[in-house]
DNA sequence: TTGAAAGCGCTAACAG
DNA sequence: CTGTTAGCGCTTTCAA
């Protein structure tokens, strides 16, 4: 690979003028000698060298982003929202999955700063762990969270508390009255606030909070269908339930249906977050929408304020939408599907 | 941050003791030193700077995935796969998107070049354009593919013609003969294959191929619903369809519905992959089964190879399974159902 | 307008 | 066993 000084060797020039035409600085060049030089940059396939640059700049023009697991659509989605902002922005992405094992997440951190990235973005893991948490102090550095946050970064906010109210309330407002929830595990705050949600909605209509229509599931479908299974096995059955996110729907509503059960009209569910295959479901899924690709991009965009030392709000809420689909109420023309 | 010479300085000793006991050369170092060193670092919470330690090495233990979109569960599902290894590697893996835009995949091979990866990762874009062909060839890059391939890379192959091969010859089994096909769009070699399997196992069974029974689609759970439609509103339609991957064939399913059709009953359908969510649909999805995740370690295992210079098989080939559910035959105990 | 030289933080050859 | 030093490829004063 050649490097800066073969082409200056070749163009005839010192390797500062080589540096000067390559970073278009304002330091004036003979434009014949530019010439020569992008000749000589052409014919070698000169590409200055990144880790050289970084070393002495200070700047890797790289981030890093934490989250659980990138197999999760949930994750995918707010993944690809930043990396479109960073490739806009000439920035790399590098991508690193916890499992949300709290180890990982420091492990992360350290390997981030050894390769001198330029910030952190912060997805779904607990952050407010004694150790992560004065690691990322003491470090200093440049870290934008999504979701709620104890600690003091910039961050990208869903009301999910308004979320679950609304989706709580849209039972309500249809005739539900016992509504189950399947919530996320201990330890996250979106679960929680999502919980929040529920419970404040059914307390503002004068319903009892029961324990035990509420169960702790792991974001997946499996666990959807397993608690969905409880849910609707024990006595008192809810007539709706409402899930923490789409997966764990879709398995409630195929518990649902194998306890024979029909969605809507024995039971009404919603989900959480409107995954792309959410409406292609059967019934189709009424759900909280949250926009990922939007909350992924303005994480990214804060962090690149927080890198160029611009001024910008340290908050930024999203709200969220019920999406409403056939998993909660009739379709319209159900007769018309006799035509054909 | 601190660097080595402060480290030096505080455990009275040169820097070059200090990248002794940090890298545990084979050099002797007094075991005392060693823990005066190892003291200094301890209290000045010192890291190798890796930018400094990849420029002279020439080796920034972290390399590059290039795929179309991370958003689509196919690609997060290898991603995942790659991750799982290079991290226990101690690699770290930088994402790229291309959409399929001919000029991203030059771009982020020469960022990639720039940045100094060990090595890049492909998946599902089409690497035979003659510029991206050249330019791989001539920058001498370690590459390993995932899917096939016309240059000469080492490459983790699906065995994509007699996955589409088992699903078709399934559904001659179970008794149909008008069978349609959505496949995947222009370009791609994954979708030329399976295409190829169906037409083979069609012609095999005695059947005629009828041009009409063949969309090709956009991967998305929308371009299934369209084209099914497409497929199913025409006359002597279908009595099932394949579709080249499982997002279409939601859309299809969908798409059978509206008009009144039901699955497996009147239409049978066949996906492609097996996605997390595919067991959870109502039918549950017949779908040949694609070990993405392996697919992801296996491509990574082989660039760890390349890597560090051992020999191995420069090909490695994936069989596919048929995972039989409803979308195609009729659930065994339905009777069951009516008990609840 | 151009060039010489210092130095970013590190490893490894060489000397002691 | 330990230290000195060259140099990875680059940008940026400072001099000319």
């Amino acid at each position: 690979m050649p490097n800066i000084l073969d082409v200056a060797l070749k163009a005839h020039v010192s390797i500062a003028t080589v540096s000067r035409v390559v970073n278009k600085s304002h330091h004036k060049v003979n434009l014949a000698t530019q010439e020569r030089v992008r000749e000589a940059i052409r014919e070698l396939d000169y590409r200055p060298n990144a880790l050289a640059k970084g070393l002495l700049m200070k700047k890797t023009m790289t981030i890093g982003i934490i989250i659980p697991d990138i197999s999760n659509p949930y994750y995918a989605e707010i993944v690809r929202g930043i990396q479109d902002v960073a490739d806009q922005a000439g920035y790399a992405v590098t991508l690193h999955n916890t499992d949300k094992k709290p180890e990982g997440i420091i492990r992360y951190i350290y390997l981030l700063r050894e390769k001198s990235a330029d910030g952190i973005i912060f997805s779904g893991g607990i952050i407010n762990g004694q150790e992560t948490l004065s690691i990322l102090k003491e470090l200093r550095e440049r870290v934008v969270v999504i979701g709620r946050h104890e600690v003091d970064f910039p961050a990208v906010m869903v009301d999910n508390i308004g979320g679950a109210a609304r989706a709580v309330q849209h039972l309500f407002d249809i005739g539900h009255r016992r509504i189950g929830f399947i919530g996320g595990p201990d330890g996250s705050t979106t679960a929680l606030d999502r919980l929040t949600g529920y419970k404040n909605t059914i307390a503002q209509n004068g319903v009892t909070f029961s324990p035990r229509l509420v169960k702790k599931g792991m974001w997946t479908p499996k666990s959807g269908y397993l608690l969905g299974t409880e849910l609707l096995k024990g006595k008192g059955r809810p007539t709706a339930i409402v899930a923490a996110n789409d997966p764990m729907a879709f398995g409630a509503i195929k518990a649902a249906k194998a306890l024979g059960l029909v969605v809507p009209k024995d039971l009404a569910v919603v989900g959480f977050d409107d995954i792309p295959l959410s409406s292609y479901f059967d019934p189709p899924l009424t759900t909280v929408k949250i926009p990922m690709h939007d909350l992924g991009a303005a994480s990214m965009t804060m962090l690149l304020n927080l890198i160029s030392g611009e001024k910008f709000k340290k908050v930024k809420l999203f709200k969220t939408t019920l999406q409403v689909r056939e998993s909660t109420v009739e379709p319209l023309k159900k007769a018309d599907r006799k035509k054909y």
